[in-house]
DNA sequence: TTGTAAGCGTTATCAC
DNA sequence: GTGATAACGCTTACAA
């Protein structure tokens, strides 16, 4: 490994002056700029990092937390989430590391060697829903993290999300407005804080407007194509409570529905309007559904560097209270929604 | 941050008597050792990750390089190496941090900056057939690494790979044995090397029985569902040609074959014999189709023991061609072969 | 059994 | 414009 020394060593100067020279410090005359530059060229010398992190004080590294026990279906989104994060980090050269919450029983003890040994600055939460207590125990801590969605309470610490109330209601005032009543609900199930937000954006249009909600419509589970395609099977048994539209959680979801619907001979949106929304993923081509789905849209995207941004300023101490982010949903217009057929 | 120094302070002794309690050595009273324990519990001492990094001179850290472009159906794959190896590193105090392979022309330059920049000990590189010039490089610069997965060539550098060959082997004596002569083969696309070494143990196991192969029966395109169900529809256009059993080298594709097999009304293993390969995913249930598929298994997670271990000799300077293993898949006795209708 | 000192590779401070 | 020195936190000869 070819060090400041050697250079200075090389060049008969002080490695002060090789470091200042490479620093961009004004005072260091351009012949010597000028022969540090092309011995750096010539041995092809790069800075040792872990000096630089012992004399910064900082490691430079973030942890990424990710529960061991996620969603099965969703490995594409919880990829596009590590890799987006790790791209975004790198532009601003920190480094990510996986951590892994481990399944069984996690303790205050496991966070305690995961943050010990992890040596980080900071940690980016992912679906921190499935484990509060790693939260509470980050806060007391006062070990500087951002989480990637939210769980229930979010109060004094910083998360970037998806506006998922939003959502709910653009969907809802969508299919209301062309006079829909018997709307169903499919998306995640009971612990999913995402889809507890879309379903209160669907109950507060419908309570906006005088119209109340049907309880045996809301499907909530797994989601996956199975679980979509279930729950519509079970929408439709009774014809006389069959819902005329349906808000779907995300496209896999979605792609299930689709089936379930087709496999009924029920056409869209000739019979049923349907909705879902979109988790536009940047490694992935959309789904291709016929028809093209209306709904709502969000690219993940857009959160990687606002999730890059604030946990830098978590880092530098700033309060993470101020640190929120609601990404707002785009209404996507598609040909999967009409009127009811029945009045 | 609590320091050695600090400690040392509090109990009026040298910072080298606290290190030395604390790294366990012989000739440190039971008093002094005692005592530092206590003031460690008490103020909460961590040792500085950087300090120990820069005196090793290593980081205790390696890349994953995991290319951008992964293929979209295997995302639950890609999270299952990502995720076992994290976990498998960890436990050897081992961190894991993310690598993307820019997707764009991946530079020699880029590279250097990936490895100089990362500051790692060496890498695992999955999925190595994604960029070849890579291998070339991390060799040309001796930088330690461990490939999951082969690319064509692996001759002096480490890999841990399943043994695709015998896979292909050991399902093509079983319908081989049976009487089947018309094998069709739905894998993955051409440059797949693990595809196209189960071809290759297809082929063997032909020519060793003097049968002849079909090169109509092959179809080889993307891992998804929708490809394996295109394979079948497409195979079984024209009946006279038709096979009577299918080679499938997965269970995303084996879930579209099965699809396909059911549209044309057509039974397994009645009609047709199926045989898939199972790669065993931890984290995921496995897919459950109807019949259980016949075939070859491998659990994955053998491999992340054996690719920590080869890496840390590869660190340690150990000659990394001889750190090769391929991992023996083991046969499925399921209810998806038969004996051909047709003799 | 313990302390002193040097060194890992950098950069900031101070002096010349 | 340049060089010596100290410091980041730790380990390890070498002394005592």
């Amino acid at each position: 490994m070819v060090t400041l020394k050697d250079i200075g060593l090389r060049l008969g100067i002080s490695p002060t002056q090789v470091s200042r020279a490479l620093g961009g410090y004004p005072d260091v005359s351009d012949d010597t700029r000028q022969r540090v530059e092309d011995a750096v060229r010539q041995l092809g010398y790069r800075p040792n990092p872990n000096a630089l992190r012992l004399k910064a004080g900082r490691s430079g590294v973030v942890g990424l937390v990710v529960p061991e026990n996620s969603e099965q279906e969703e490995s594409n989104i919880l990829l596009e989430i590590l890799l987006g994060l790790a791209v975004e980090f790198w532009k601003r050269d920190v480094l990510v590391v996986l951590n892994v919450l481990p399944k069984a029983a996690p303790s205050t003890k496991s966070y305690t060697r995961l943050f010990r040994q992890a040596a980080v600055d900071g940690f980016v939460v992912v679906n921190p829903s499935a484990d509060p207590g790693l939260l509470a125990f980050l806060m007391a801590e006062s070990i500087p993290f951002v989480t990637h969605g939210r769980a229930a309470t979010t109060a004094g610490h910083a998360f970037v999300d998806l506006d998922n109330r939003a959502v709910g209601q653009i969907m809802a005032a969508r299919l209301a407005d062309l006079g829909h009543r018997d709307i169903a609900f499919v998306d995640g199930p009971q612990d999913s804080f995402s889809a507890e937000e879309r379903l209160s954006g669907l109950s507060g249009v419908l309570a906006a407007r005088g119209l109340s909600q049907r309880d045996d419509l809301i499907h909530r589970g797994m989601m996956t194509e199975q679980f979509g395609e279930a729950a519509v099977l079970s929408l439709f048994k009774n014809p006389d409570r069959a819902p005329t539209a349906i808000m779907v959680g995300n496209l896999v979801l979605a792609t299930g529905v689709m089936r379930g619907l087709q496999r009924l001979g029920l056409s869209v949106p000739g019979d049923v309007s349907v909705m879902a929304h979109d988790d536009v993923l940047a490694r992935y081509p959309r789904t291709t559904l016929t028809p093209d789905l209306s709904g709502t849209a969000s690219p993940f995207t857009e959160a990687w560097g606002d999730i890059a941004g604030f946990l830098g300023q978590a880092i530098d101490g700033k309060n993470p209270g101020g640190l929120q982010k609601l990404i707002a949903p785009v209404a996507v217009q598609g040909a999967s929604v009409a009127a009811p057929a029945r009045a």
